[in-house]
DNA sequence: TTGTAGGCGTTATCAA
DNA sequence: TTGATAACGCCTACAA
């Protein structure tokens, strides 16, 4: 192929008028199906378009529009996590397949730091972005509070406590861990614990209220330990620690799947079998959960669906339709496996 | 705080310079860094744009310079693998880090189907990203060729076997296959198989020669089974398979962690043990690797510094730079584990 | 060293 | 139903 056709000046609105014999005006309501585009005229720019190459400038078209068709996903993680947290890939997923239907692209925007933080406040505060869409905020979070006071369609998935008036859409934390906690104890363990996690969220906060409503009087705050992140190594040194306190623990909640994974492994090291001396649940229904050894009995939370849902909400903000839902829950189930 | 507030027009370069005394060309020079701007100029419009809360109007830059200042990152992996590999996020995030320092967006394309295939090709023609980075091609690619063709800068991440004049940045999966297998050979196994899988892409073509040439004449082919996906259920499957063709194989390269996951599970399920029966080793030193029973024996790969570098090379191609090396090779080493 | 003016490719208003 | 025409906000010759 000739090397200078790489270098070809793109087509624009006025080659596509000129090869149909028409204003640009014209050519412009047929891109945008406006009415008042006659059959003819409507054929011969298609024809037009379809001949000279034409694709939209987006650039142009932004300024005009004062629009950046675009949708920051702000995932509020440590680059570790980011990788090992199996719902963020399946929410960034669920959100790309919406909003690339409705010709929006979706820009990634990862925090892993202070100066991060900094930078994508002043990204979203550019106008780079008409919507965003938050993963995993926590309290006092300062893009949540950057989102809020600049008034740009926003939602969240998982809401931070501290904040009202933007919507969010999320599963109902309590009650899943309520629901997974009382079947450890129809199971008969009588010690339960729970290695709770990520406590300045929603998410970890909730699993820790459903898991002591669940308990009720038999709750023993002693059988609780805290870890800020939702890892692995958490549910290693979580589980050794609960085994130390209370080595007559036989059942144990672990905040999430990763979390599980851990407690599963400390316990192995320490002797004990699963689901015969201790039994473990987690939360997330992750890779995690189907890979242990035994598998692990948890929460599944639909999160493809949770980023589709969240990306109809900015889409719909956008559009500036009346009765956009600030909360929206989705169901979750509970995936009985081998560990308890 | 007042609703008006946020609706309030952004400000623009001539506010800019109103504020600051000046006219609207000093202002831009300012803000590219030109020469020719006396250190008065500098600091009153520094002082303007702190003052007005100026910043840059993207699309109006970007329609003028007849650039994007946008990088694609083109994911060619079935949505479930996008979760699974973890490769894709490391090179997601490497090449995030450099991008975001030299001030360019991160544009993530996932293709998942020949729809989406096209979307990108056109995305790409486009003219809405001035580089792209592609990971994962196969040989046969469209997007591969289409790249290729347009004449937009590129580079590989690991290179598809039909295309040349692409830069690419891998690394050299056949010395670092037949380095894991040699180990293999020394423990002492005697009849050695391998899952191989994505035989389409070099990383499975060459992982496949690298074990070939290790064993020289003791290769036998009739002890390797091949899959096209890098994932769980391959391993689980050839596994199986391979006991089927040798029940006394005692030592199996799995072309992928994941890969050598499901082949510990299929080998548990037969009733051997590892390493005591089977000795076995994986590839890419993921959290597969280690969560694995026993833990397994494989090849770390540096898959975030990949990312950079093939960040940097696109850079240095959109700035011209003439010696833009065409091959790049990162260094692997090996991670000895328990399974073998 | 600084100011002025023109145009990048769209969309959108207004006449025709 | 269509065609002119004027912005959108910025960069960049060129003139001063």
């Amino acid at each position: 192929m000739p090397a200078d056709d790489r270098r070809r000046r793109r087509a624009t609105i006025h080659d596509v008028a000129a090869e149909a014999g028409l204003s640009h005006g014209t050519v412009s309501r047929v891109l945008n199906s406006e009415r008042y585009v006659s059959a003819t005229a409507q054929a011969a720019v298609e024809a037009a378009i379809a001949k000279v190459g034409y694709v939209r400038n987006t650039a142009a078209r932004n300024l005009k529009t004062q629009q950046s068709h675009a949708i920051g996903l702000v995932v509020h993680e440590p680059h570790s996590l980011f990788l090992e947290d199996p719902n963020i890939g399946a929410i960034l997923l669920g959100t790309n397949e919406i909003l690339s239907n409705a010709d929006y692209q979706l820009v990634s925007l990862v925090i892993d730091s202070d100066r991060d933080s900094a930078r994508v406040a002043e990204y979203l505060r550019g106008g780079f972005v008409d919507g965003v869409i938050i993963v995993s905020a926590r309290s006092g979070d300062p893009i949540a509070h950057a989102v809020a006071s600049i008034g740009i369609p926003a939602v969240f998935v998982g809401h931070p406590p501290d904040i009202s008036g933007v919507p969010f859409v999320g599963i109902d934390n309590v009650s899943a861990a309520a629901s997974i906690t009382s079947r450890l104890i129809e199971t008969g363990r009588r010690r339960i614990g729970m290695i709770a996690s990520a406590l300045d969220r929603d998410s970890g906060q909730d699993r820790l209220s459903g898991f002591r409503q669940a308990l009720g009087a038999r709750f023993d705050s002693s059988l609780v330990v805290e870890f800020p992140l939702y890892s692995y190594d958490s549910g290693l040194e979580g589980m050794r620690e609960l085994l130390t306190r209370d080595p007559t623990i036989d059942g144990v909640f672990a905040a999430s799947d990763a979390i599980g994974a851990g407690a599963l492994d400390a316990l192995r090291a320490a002797g004990r079998s699963v689901p015969g001396d201790v039994g473990v649940v987690g939360f997330d229904d992750s890779a995690w959960a189907m890979r242990c050894q035994p598998p692990l009995s948890t929460v599944r939370q639909p999160a493809d669906e949770l980023g589709r849902m969240a990306a109809r909400s900015v889409l719909a903000q956008l559009k500036g339709e009346p009765d956009v839902p600030e909360a929206m829950f989705l169901e979750t189930s509970i995936v009985w496996r081998d560990s308890a």
